[in-house]
DNA sequence: TCCCTGGTGAGACATGATCTCAATTGCGGT
DNA sequence: ACCGCAATTGAGATCATGTCTCACCAGGGA
């Protein structure tokens, strides 16, 4: 199991929750695909893998690891069912082309100041972020020109 | 009608997208609620200022100003409904309570820098970004110390 | 090892989004 | 101002997706 993968489940037991088979088997199907997944996807791979596990675990473990910052639901293709991200070290970074759906990851972000800035100024706990930016890839910029 | 809204339909246009009643409507009522709404509350809005426009006229639409990029959907509450923000100037970003769902907008991010940096190192022509941070709200973050 | 509480699995159910297709409407051209 | 046509729409059936319930089970502290 890498790193990555410890810390989380560290992260579950930290918080109180029950180290499950189901919470672990869900968890290490979204380590190996490395990121992004539909809820589709991850009941596919959980019913190949164990398929003793229901419905409303993946669910509920999706909406768990989700509050934990773990993941991430967000909007890919189409605009009915989340595509769920891994924040590794609690945040994640991607483009996404309005047109053709691609996604292209990127790793700087230069975030750390406006994190703690915003914990100061609301007093909150931050432990993770998404940003995503919207446009056009390198291909549909091309054929699309204005 | 405001500036912004203008902007909305110029872009609409532009795109040679037609101004039809129901697109305009529903921007119209998306522009009114300044910014939050989930897809039911729009169907429910829609429903009592234009009943004659149909529930698919509606996704079709959130679906189009989502390629626009005037609008993204986000989860916000429960994983299954999205929200739907607006891009006001092409960009929003907020703060999510993982525990208690209350939402704290922030105005400024500091990320041109980076969009234009984005923009030349994969070619891509960006038109709006989401940030999003992910934690504990003051209160949250009070009465769960660690 | 025991116990208790949080977590689980099955499947019925509810909600939310999509599809189809005939009818309509924006809007460019005349 | 009018025409014509392609883009768009509305209704409702249909499909897909996520939720709920509840009896049963298992992780982990004592």
């Amino acid at each position: 199991m890498s790193d990555q993968a410890n810390l989380r489940v560290q992260r579950l037991r930290d918080a109180g929750y029950k180290l499950t088979n189901a919470r672990l088997t869900i968890l290490t199907i979204l380590e190996q695909h490395g990121g992004h997944m539909t809820s589709a996807d991850v009941l596919e791979e959980v019913d190949a893998v164990a398929p003793e596990i229901g419905r409303a675990s993946v669910f509920r473990s999706l909406d768990l690891f989700t509050r934990l910052s773990l993941i991430r639901p967000t909007y890919i293709n189409d605009s009915s069912t989340p595509t769920y991200v891994l924040l590794p070290g609690g945040h994640h970074h991607h483009i996404i082309c309005t047109n053709c759906d691609r996604v292209i990851e990127f790793e700087d972000c230069h975030l750390e100041k406006l994190e703690h800035e915003l914990e100061q100024k609301f007093r909150v706990r931050l432990t993770g972020h998404l940003l995503e930016f919207y446009g056009l890839c390198d291909n549909c910029a091309a054929r699309q020109p204005d």
